[in-house]
DNA sequence: ATTAGGG
DNA sequence: CCCTAAT
């Protein structure tokens, strides 16, 4: 019923600037003043920001193609995690007890930039909670920008608690391997903090975050892959000149940092170990192995061996076997378990070399947070093989057994596509410590990156990394993963110890197709709560238009906030007016000015009332109400 | 593609 | 926010 009411609507009198947003072309409709009275012309903001600080940066390799770098961390690891489980015999696992432990150890990579999140309470409620719902979340270390040309270790990220990625990036010596055509960085989305618009050069339909698997686009944003990368057998020409001419020397020296970064695997942790890091290529599957470690000392220090209920403590034990033989004794009992980090794989990062720190900080934000969002589900691994039964007891699995113990790992597996599987290192220091966990998983949303590396020729396989779950240019819209929500979930469920349904190593692997699948899942857009700003512009806008226009309200005063559909719209003005109506206690999220909703519940009754009595004209009185 | 509403 | 039905 809104088709034709431009005119109508006219005659309210107070629809002036946007009144006939339906016929007038956008380019007028948001340009009219009265859209930006509301202080919307500075939500058009861009992205992209002339200041560049890449480019200087030494280390850097780009290639002819275009103006992005791509980063590559060869991997990342989720440090600080220390989540004690205490099993009983039905098999449960509770997370004891989480403590922020932020790591960042960039002393022995002096040429890698190192990067950490930092919480930032002024930061926006929505925001905050990616990370602070984060179990893992304490604290994160990203291991190793790896980079390309020489087998530097990998610098360490550190992720702390919350939402802002601060980057002290004195040279982000990386990999930075290509460049995109567009000088847009690939993994980019719209600014949580400026909901408005950023306006990206590129991909500006809505329509597009559904990803497609891998269709030609060579703008890959973000790549993920493991830093155990399978040392491919056929090594075809890495020297290739063609544009992905960089990323095969990143691999390909990647493969030789393989063997060489064992030791200096980004783990901080002492005691702790890698094991062979073996993968397994299946067709389109990139597939990861990471050491399980375990902590003794944990053993020790943290009353763990002795405080766990069912256990007498023995301050005499010294190690993790001390404990176990301990658990050994007390049968039916419980098993000490202490997960000190997990690793998450590598991620690769693509951004123009003209893009800002900031932008660069969001983007790595963005590969790690999606990197942590999505279902997360705990895989088993005893002995290098999982462990699928669920029902099967500890004591059945053999897993209060000292000899299994030290060969039990576990693994954060991604179960959307989108996320990457979150190797879990953690393996047992015992004699026996040599005991590999193959990761599963590979999330193989076949993205447009992986077509970019294909479509380059050499790359092997295994080097296809799939990109997180999307390139962010088509991501925008989601962009910032739903981490909070999505790691809080996945830490529930690892509470019950989730397992996925494979098997052997091998099985473990699954190829890509069978995960393309998965990957076709439309992931949940992640929650952005409405800022005042945006609830000022909405009323503003509806005043205007009504509310049966929301493509025009959307048009005029959201046209750049990408990330707001007039679905969203729509969806907003319904709870604005729910809210309005009901009492200020019961009222949740950042608080909307009264003010703002006297004049949402005005407006309501306003429409509703020109709704029902379409064909009555407008009362001049009534204009009054809406003239500001 | 939009709109309206329920979930 | 998502999903659907109806336009």
């Amino acid at each position: 019923m809104s088709s034709d009411t431009s005119s109508e609507k006219d005659q309210s009198g107070f629809v002036k600037e946007c009144q006939d947003a339906n016929k007038p072309s956008k380019s007028v409709i948001s340009d009219e003043g009265s859209c930006d009275k509301s202080g919307f012309s500075r939500l058009s903001s861009q992205t992209n920001n002339k200041n560049c600080g890449l480019k200087e940066f030494p280390h850097l390799a780009i290639d002819g193609d275009a103006g992005t770098a791509s980063i590559v961390t060869s991997s990342t690891c989720l440090e600080g995690f220390i989540a004690e489980k205490l099993v009983d015999g039905n098999s449960h696992f509770k997370v004891e007890n989480v403590t922020s432990t932020v790591n960042l150890d960039s002393s022995d990579y002096p040429k890698h930039s190192n990067f950490k999140l930092h919480g930032d309470t002024s930061k926006g409620k929505d925001e905050l909670h990616k990370f602070e719902k984060v179990p893992i979340g304490s604290g994160i270390d990203m291991c190793s920008f790896e980079d390309p040309l020489d087998d530097n270790p990998p610098a360490l990220i550190s992720l702390g608690g919350n939402a802002k990625l601060s980057g002290y990036n004195d040279r982000i010596p990386c990999s930075l391997l290509s460049k995109s055509r567009d000088n847009v960085p690939v993994v980019s989305r719209d600014d949580d903090e400026n909901s408005y618009g950023c306006t990206h050069p590129i991909n500006t339909k809505t329509k597009s975050f559904r990803l497609k698997t891998g269709i030609g686009d060579n703008r890959i944003s973000k790549r993920l892959a493991s830093n155990f990368q399978k040392v491919a057998e056929k090594t075809k020409d890495h020297t290739h000149s063609n544009n992905d001419g960089d990323w095969k020397r990143t691999y390909c020296s990647k493969r030789n940092c393989n063997k060489h970064q064992s030791s200096q695997m980004n783990i901080p942790f002492k005691k702790r170990k890698l094991f062979n890091y073996r993968s397994v290529s299946n067709s389109n599957e990139l597939i990861r192995s990471g050491g399980i470690y375990y902590s003794p000392e944990n053993c020790m220090n943290q009353d763990g061996c002795g405080s766990p209920p069912g256990m007498h403590k023995d301050p005499g034990m010294p190690s993790l076997e001390a404990c176990q033989h301990q658990t050994l004794r007390s049968r039916g009992s419980h098993v000490n378990l202490r997960i000190k980090s997990f690793r998450v794989p590598e991620l690769f990062i693509e951004v123009p070399e003209t893009a800002t720190i900031g932008s660069l900080k969001r983007t790595v934000m963005d590969a790690v947070t999606a990197v942590l969002g999505g279902e997360l589900h705990i895989g088993v691994f005893l002995q290098g093989k999982k462990v699928k039964d669920d029902s099967k007891t500890l004591l059945q699995t053999g897993i209060s057994h000292q000899n299994e113990l030290d060969a039990l790992g576990f693994t954060l597996e991604p179960n959307s596509s989108q996320s990457l599987p979150i190797v879990c290192a953690a393996h047992s220091p015992g004699p026996k410590a040599d005991i590999t966990q193959p990761v599963i998983r590979y999330p193989s949303s076949p993205a447009v990156i992986h077509q970019r590396i294909q479509g380059n020729s050499d790359m092997l396989p295994e080097h296809q990394v799939t990109s997180l779950g999307s390139h962010f240019e088509n991501d925008h819209d989601s962009a910032p993963s739903p981490v909070n929500a999505s790691v809080e979930k996945g830490m529930k469920d690892s509470k019950e110890l989730v397992t996925v349904p494979e098997m052997d190593e091998e099985l473990a692997m699954v190829p890509v197709h069978q995960k393309s699948k998965r990957s076709e899942i439309v992931q949940r857009r992640i929650r952005r709560p409405f800022s005042v700003d945006e609830v000022e512009a909405l009323v503003q806008a509806v005043e205007k238009l009504g509310t049966g226009r929301w493509r025009d309200v959307k048009v005029c005063a959201f046209d750049n906030a990408k990330h707001r559909t007039y679905v969203d719209l729509k969806d907003k003005w319904k709870t604005l007016v729910h809210t309005a109506r009901i009492s200020p206690q019961q009222r949740r999220g950042e608080p909307v000015p009264q003010e703002l909703l006297d004049r949402v519940l005005v407006a309501h009754a306003y429409w509703s009332h020109q709704q029902t009595k379409p064909q009555h004209k407008h009362h001049p009185e009534t204009e009054t109400v809406f003239s500001f």
